[in-house]
DNA sequence: GGGTGATCATGG
DNA sequence: CCATGATCACCC
C-alpha cells in the first residue's frame, strides 16, 4: 500500500478532499491497493481509515486533531439518500476523574471540534460497500450558537461527572452532545468518581455528537 | 487499559 | 423505526 504524503496546507487538503468527491469506496481502495471487506461488521472503522490514508492523515491514536499542523480534525460521516447522518459522531473520550476545575476553553471536545473536515459517505447498508460513494467535503467550525450548545452540554455533563453521577448519566442527557460507552466491551473498566466521593470503576465513556446536530451542519453546507 | 477509527443490533 | 448501549479492529 502507498503512504500518502501529508498535505502541507489547508488548500492542499481541501483540494484532495474535493478530488475524492463522487468516487466510490471501491475506486479509492483500488487506488491504494487495499482489499474491500464484504461488510463493516468486523471492520467498523475501515472507511474512516481509508479516507485518512487517501488524504494523508497521520496514522496513530493520539488524542489530537488528525492534521495538527493545519488545525483540522477529519470525520467521515455515513449519510442516507437524503444526506442525513445515519450515526452519531464520536468526538473523544470523556474524563471521569479529576474533573473539578476543568474549563470548556481547555477541553478536548472544544479543541477537536474547532475545525472539522466532514467527509460524507453513502452509508445505507443495502449499498455494497465498494459501491458507496464519497460526497462533497465540508470544512466546518462551530458558530457562536453551535459552540454555546456544545459548551452548555459539556459543562452540564462534566458537572454530573464531578458529582459522582456517571452511573445515572445516559445518552439522553445533552441537546447536541451526549455521553455514551466507548470501550472494547462492557467488561472494560476505568476509574470514576462515585456519589459518596470515593473512587469506583465504570465503563469508559466518550462524547458523541447527536444526529440532528451533524445533520444541520450538512444541511447548512449544502443548502437544503 | 487507554486511545484511534467507527458501526452494530436490539430494546423501547 | 431508530437511538442507545454494546461492540469490533488495531496501535501503543
Amino acid at each position: 500500500m502507498t503512504t500518502a504524503r501529508s498535505p502541507q496546507t489547508l488548500e492542499e487538503l481541501l483540494c484532495r478532499a474535493y478530488q475524492m468527491a463522487g468516487l466510490s469506496i471501491g475506486q479509492l481502495a483500488a487506488g491504494l491497493g487495499l482489499p474491500v471487506p464484504n461488510n463493516l461488521k468486523r471492520d467498523k472503522g475501515w472507511i474512516g481509515q481509508l479516507i485518512e490514508q487517501e488524504l494523508g492523515a497521520q496514522a496513530g491514536s493520539r488524542p489530537e486533531q488528525d492534521f495538527l499542523h493545519l488545525g483540522v480534525e477529519l470525520k467521515t460521516i455515513p449519510i442516507d439518500a437524503q444526506g442525513k447522518p445515519l450515526e452519531t459522531t464520536y468526538v473523544c473520550v470523556a474524563p471521569l476523574m479529576n474533573v473539578s476545575g476543568m474549563r470548556w476553553e481547555h477541553s478536548l471536545v472544544k479543541h477537536k471540534l474547532e475545525r472539522v473536515l466532514w467527509i460524507p459517505v453513502e452509508g445505507d447498508r443495502n449499498i455494497p460497500l465498494a459501491a458507496r460513494r464519497v460526497g462533497t467535503p465540508v470544512l466546518w467550525s462551530p458558530n457562536q450558537d453551535e459552540e454555546q450548545l456544545l459548551r452548555q452540554d459539556w459543562e452540564e455533563i462534566l458537572e454530573l461527572i464531578a458529582l459522582g453521577q456517571v452511573s445515572t448519566l445516559t445518552a439522553r442527557h445533552g441537546e447536541v452532545l451526549q455521553l455514551r460507552p466507548k470501550a472494547a466491551n462492557a467488561a472494560a473498566k476505568t476509574e470514576c468518581i462515585m456519589e459518596d466521593g470515593t473512587v469506583g470503576l465504570t465503563n469508559p465513556r466518550g462524547f458523541y455528537l447527536k444526529i440532528p446536530f451533524t445533520s444541520a451542519i450538512l444541511r447548512q453546507a449544502f443548502g437544503y
